[in-house]
RNA sequence: GGUCCUGUGGCCGAGUGGUUAGGCAGAAGUCUGCAAAACUUUGUACAGCGGUUCAAAUCCGCUCGGGACCU
């Protein structure tokens, strides 16, 4: 059986520097599960790999898309696993690292078939909640799919508008399309995740912020002004230095709010990577550790 | 030396004689098509010591620490 080595772990803990090194011992390639990444232009604030890395290991779905390109995890899971049994063709392994956990599940797991977001009712919705309150929207959602009503964050705007979305589109309830059916894939995945002391790891943060600044985030951030109010630009380490460009914030304090920022993600991330209790965790000599649960996963 | 102001949890910051301020950070967590998003939970702190009072972080005194002004 084929493997998919999945790296995760919290940003600025190491995660590209390992991959790169285990798809040279592997001889094999990298498919991306980073969200930022696969955009164009967004090069420094996403510590995307630097040129001479892409250069030497082939990457997938790194600058594969127009900031102003609309994508989703839907087509992630499809566009990622046709790429990966592709390469499976000519591969015994292949790296799969990123830090967006839910897009590693996509592709590990899969999602459920549901309808892509609508933007025509995104905006019906989102009028609604300009007008009459996100509670009139949630109250919409309990007629419609009580039982999704009784476990969805009631103020999470984004959830219950896809609810909806899908409910609307669909004829059926939210309830009954999303039954979290893992997938099963023709190919083993040994998933390992990075390991560092939250001290550490904040530390490694605050410095990496100040790397970015050092080259040139700023003027990174100034070419991308004309994309400020896409997605792909709701991203620590440009909105707030579009505030800074914008005379609302000083420099050294957009700086601050970065790193911020940045801890609070990686926070998530490992929340979100703990949750997966088929994740190896790993610290020290990465590339030693990580070769020995790959060895340990092949026999 | 004198006069006056001031001292709230890691930080910022309200407040009143007897009810949880709040925000940020931190910690924990949720997670199915915008996920670097969005959201949830979580802190009995009022400088110290006395006193007044049924009751004091809130009033009084002293001590200590800030700050301003005065000759």
């Amino acid at each position: 059986m084929k493997k998919l080595i999945v790296i995760g772990g919290p940003t600025a803990s190491g995660k590209t520097g390992l991959a790169i090194a285990l798809a040279k011992k592997f001889h094999t390639e990298i498919i991306s599960a980073d969200s930022r990444q696969f955009y164009k232009k967004l090069d420094i604030g996403t510590a995307k790999p630097s040129s001479i890395e892409l250069n030497s290991i082939v990457h997938h779905f790194i600058n594969f898309l127009e900031p102003h390109e609309d994508y989703n995890i839907g087509r992630f899971e499809m566009d990622a696993l046709e790429k990966i049994n592709e390469l499976f063709k000519t591969n015994e392994y292949l790296v799969l690292v990123g830090g967006s956990g839910l897009y590693i599940q996509a592709v590990c797991e899969g999602i459920d078939e549901l309808p892509e977001s609508d933007p025509i009712l995104r905006a019906k919705f989102k009028k609604i909640i300009e007008e009459d309150g996100l509670e009139k929207l949630a109250e919409y959602l309990k007629e419609k799919d009580p039982e999704y009503f009784e476990i969805v964050d009631k103020k999470n705007k984004h959830r219950i508008i896809r609810a909806l979305e899908v409910i609307e589109q669909s004829g059926s309830t939210y309830t009954d399309l999303r039954k979290s059916n893992k997938k099963t894939r023709p190919f083993d995945i040994i998933k390992i995740a990075i390991d560092l002391d939250r001290t550490t790891l904040y530390q490694k943060i605050n410095e990496r912020v100040d790397d970015m600044m050092k080259l040139g985030l700023v003027d990174e951030v100034t070419s991308l002004l004309p994309y400020r109010n896409l997605n792909a630009l709701k991203t620590v380490g440009y909105e707030e230095l579009f505030d800074y460009l914008d005379h609302t914030t000083l420099i050294d304090d957009a700086v601050e709010l970065i790193k911020k920022h940045s801890r609070n993600y990686a926070k998530r991330q490992v929340t979100w990577f703990k949750r997966d209790k088929k994740f190896e965790w790993i610290k020290g000599n990465l590339l030693e550790e990580a070769t020995k649960i790959i060895i340990r996963n092949s026999k």
